[in-house]
DNA sequence: CTCAGTGTTCAGTG
DNA sequence: TCACTGAACACTGA
């Protein structure tokens, strides 16, 4: 579930199935790549535990207990939280969950709690990460990141001055957790449309209009993608998400300009001649 | 069969 | 330190 809008999803589902329940069991998948921060024997820590709380900086999540160690999530491409009688997300790069199987295929962890519910982390391609913190937030990796665009947007001011400190394209600025916490590939496109913005300038040559106008698209972006709980199809239909999949040539936007695919930083980048300079 | 894909990290270069 | 590249990780679905 990976960017900030599918890993606040993520944060709502356990807020409702864990907080405020004691976890009365932990199992955990045989898989050593997921489990490299923590063995399964130290998740045994969590046996008896009370969730107070979970929390969220960038794509970083993790559970308040009432004692330490703490549970630490990421769902790198394509994990997620389960639990019975959800219903699950589709990710352009994840496996089709079906809803009536449980547990759900590529389940890691699985919290039993004391009223009989359950929350499962999944994740088909292991690039996912469980770790175990005293104390999360001041801890890497969640001590590493940058702004959270909901939780802690700069002032533009400040926004600004960020860009200005950095000569690096701004696609892969925006892509770096130590600069913008939670944004990720399609995000980044996504802004740069709205805001008009040619992916390969350098983040210290936008002006001051531009920094402004690209910070309020982000916030505008991220809160949209929250307040629809992350479903891609409740996104508004003028949005570059829609198109950018496939790297067909004759893609186009709503509005029919042109959507090129280019490669930037390593990654797949989608953007519109027509209106980003 | 091949390859792209909502991610991160590390080694190596300049 | 910064900027950048390439590889590695791993696996599904088109």
């Amino acid at each position: 579930m990976p960017e900030l809008p599918e890993v606040e999803r993520g944060r709502r589902l356990a807020e409702s199935a864990a907080a405020g329940r004691r976890i009365e069991r932990v199992e955990c998948a045989a898989d050593a790549i997921v489990y490299a921060g923590a063995s399964p024997a130290e998740w045994e820590a969590l046996r008896g535990r009370r969730v107070l709380a979970a929390c969220r900086w960038g794509k970083q999540l993790w559970f308040d207990l009432d004692a330490p160690p703490h549970p630490l999530f990421h769902f790198g491409m394509s994990g997620g939280f389960r639990a019975p009688g959800d219903n699950p997300l589709k990710l352009a790069s994840g496996p089709v969950h079906r809803p009536e199987e449980w547990p759900p295929r590529y389940w890691k962890v699985r919290l039993h709690f004391e009223d009989g519910g359950e929350l499962v982390m999944t994740d088909a391609r292991r690039l996912g990460r469980l770790l175990l913190r005293a104390a999360p937030r001041e801890e890497p990796p969640v001590s590493r990141l940058g702004f959270d665009p909901l939780l802690a947007l700069p002032s533009p001011r400040r926004f600004a001055e960020l860009l200005g400190a950095r000569s690096v394209v701004i696609k892969s600025l925006l892509l770096d957790q130590g600069f913008a916490a939670g944004v990720g590939n399609w995000i980044a496109d996504e802004i740069l449309y709205q805001a008009g913005i040619d992916p390969r300038r350098r983040a210290r040559d936008l002006d001051d209009r531009e920094a402004k106008r690209l910070r309020t698209v982000l916030r505008r972006v991220v809160e949209k993608a929250v307040s629809v709980d992350a479903e891609s199809r409740r996104y508004p239909k003028g949005w570059l998400f829609h198109r950018r999949w496939g790297k067909r040539a004759e893609s186009k936007t709503a509005r029919g300009d042109a959507i090129r695919h280019i490669e930037i930083g390593g990654r797949t980048t989608a953007w519109v001649p027509a209106v980003q300079r």
